[in-house]
DNA sequence: GCAAATTAATGATTTATTCAAG
DNA sequence: CTTGAATAAATCATTAATTTGC
């Protein structure tokens, strides 16, 4: 095999320190402008394409989480057995809502507001805290759709597909409607099981 | 702006039946040339994106197979509660393995092959069970990157990402390792759902 | 009959899991 | 064992059915 970069990416370290600057400073879910500045820049530390810039995201934000859930639940776990009475009613009658398994606790979480040290130039990557919702797609060899971008400002309604050619995107950096964080997983995916529905809940105590 | 389809795709009846029928006959995880003509083709029929198919075929099998677990979990609890005695332990006690929820008993699965009546012409589609690995992808405004396609054959490895300019694509057919179907989760996801149901449980004999 | 109010379906997103290369 | 890549599950959000009070 001459060439054929058949094989997956690998970051060079710089590329590396970079993605994980970002990811300090706040970047969770690069939009589809923001991929193509980030992995434009990073070109010029060795081969890399915008779906490992993309992936990378996607990968560090899921094991983060994981990460914590797992420090979490030991720190529970041992907290409730060595020091029973203190912590253990603390965590079980507090009242935790929890929509679903999506619980990073508020010392953590998507922290606050940094400049990212990279793109200030080009704008849209001086994110927050708040993720631009980025449309998956399919590959299609080459041919691809549009994102979309919401433009939902107030409450809901008023989506709009836009199709934004340069890389000049408009970065609408309202939108989603800020998930209330959530302190632990009542439902959690470790204790999985919840009904989601809002009347005949009848035998859905268990599992696992 | 011209005329913002600002809605979401609505399936004309014409389109509706043609991915039915695709799926009827196997097609499960259309790979991005397959998806690309399948839009090509339901075009004529009213506005679609590739998206759409791609999502299409993405909710269709989860659905699918939420819709056959809840079954099984109800003909499980039937028998339970029913003959008792009679099939109690026989699932208790057998070896599910199941990794995760993904458990499509065999008795349903992927069926056999078939034909699908459509894109004869184009070859790809002519798939039967194992679905190609089409790869997510994120938007990027109108940017894309290409397609993997698994070209392994035998065991694994040897993965590439080709980019297919016109619609004549290889078509690997083999690919996965074709999963075991499991015959009953361990791991809950199943038990899941049906609370999501409400009263009037009217089938989807859906009329369109 | 017919809208507002509900509920069920399903299109679109996001998150969690799994696979497998190195 | 780590982590890039890929897939499945869970969830959100909007539209279509359906119900309900008039």
């Amino acid at each position: 095999m001459p060439q054929a970069p058949t094989t997956r990416w690998c970051p060079t370290p710089e590329q590396l320190m970079i993605l994980e600057e970002m990811y300090r400073n706040g970047l969770r879910t690069p939009n589809a402008s923001q991929i193509q500045q980030i992995t434009a820049h990073l070109s010029s530390y060795g081969r890399i394409e915008g779906k490992n810039v993309f992936y990378w995201f996607q990968n560090h934000k899921a094991r983060d989480r994981q990460k914590l859930r797992r420090r979490l639940t030991m720190s529970y776990l041992y907290a409730q057995s060595h020091l029973q009475n203190l912590v253990h009613n603390q965590f079980m009658d507090q009242g935790f809502v929890s929509p679903h398994s999506n619980f990073l606790p508020p010392f953590m979480g998507y922290q606050t507001t940094s400049t990212v040290p990279f793109f200030h130039q080009a704008g849209p990557i001086q994110q927050t805290v708040i993720p631009e919702p980025a449309s998956f797609l399919i590959g299609s060899d080459r041919c691809a759709w549009e994102t979309p971008h919401k433009m939902t400002h107030a409450n809901h309604a008023n989506h709009d597909w836009m199709m934004v050619v340069g890389s000049e995107s408009a970065a609408p950096s309202c939108c989603r409607p800020l998930k209330t964080l959530d302190l632990f997983p009542t439902k959690s995916t470790a204790l999985k099981e919840e009904c989601t529905s809002s009347k005949s809940a009848s035998s859905c105590t268990t599992a696992y």
